[in-house]
DNA sequence: CTTGCATCTATACCATGGTATAGGGTTTAT
DNA sequence: ATAAACCCTATACCATGGTATAGATGCAAG
């Protein structure tokens, strides 16, 4: 695959793959003889799990180093496990966050529906967090 | 509480609480005779929201127009409704992809331990998608 | 065989979300 | 009443994640 077919598939532009391959998200790709870089198709895949993994609010260099568990994967297991915990923790922390998120904002549109008080913002309440702990 | 007392509390800088201000996610305080900032504790709260909003994903103008819901909630509750449904639908993909990268990534470990094939990387399958829907 | 679009490198520029600095006034403990 | 620590505005600078441009080459169709 040329690199604007990629882009196209993946839904960025051919900047964003040379940048991507500048930043090591992206290995360099074989050339032809022109000069012209020759992707496989697998490239995709990877580039839209960049994408949505950005969404996530994850940053490249994190993406990078989440990618390069497997992509560099003649690592010890233990080192594998140990490296993937802390990610799991994030991920879970995003997730409880999220979920408390959509709970407080679903029960703020329910109490609009019932004419109730809005006094008080329910998703301020839910992750405003009050004390110093969780960090 | 004055800006460095707010600063601390919701561990942020001086200059990011002026600059949110500035951006409109943060209303301008009342000030003091000499001009100082003088926040009412509650702010505190609405500034670790916003933090934690930045982790999952959201832009900061994300941010303020979801506090806006409820900041000039005058609005009608279908106008609430209508710009609630969005973002709930926002936040729930965010969710269901966290989870596929949670549970892609603790198979991936768990495979490592039993010394199974790692040839195919499952993060990559869970959450790079493989043909053009789902947008 | 040439017109037009894609690609190449290199460099410049841009938006977002801050952070630092300059030059000044305020508050508080001693 | 004065030094240390804080606050003010305004402006400049910075890192991240791209996007645009210039100038040259490659490639496919008529």
């Amino acid at each position: 695959m040329r690199i604007g077919e990629v882009a196209t598939e993946a839904d960025v532009g051919v900047q964003t793959l040379r940048y991507y391959e500048r930043r090591g998200l992206l290995a360099a790709p074989e050339r032809q003889a022109s000069g012209q870089r020759a992707y496989v198709p697998g490239v995709v895949q990877r580039v839209r799990f960049i994408k949505r993994a950005q969404d996530l609010g994850f940053t490249l260099d994190e993406i990078a180093s989440l990618l390069a568990l497997w992509t560099d994967s003649v690592k010890s297991c233990k080192e594998v496990e140990h490296r993937a915990a802390s990610t799991l923790e994030r991920i879970q922390t995003k997730i409880d966050d999220l979920e408390q998120m959509r709970d407080a904002l679903t029960q703020y549109v329910n109490a609009c529906q019932r004419r109730r008080s809005l006094d008080e913002c329910p998703i301020l309440r839910a992750l405003g967090g009050t004390e110093v702990g969780r960090e």
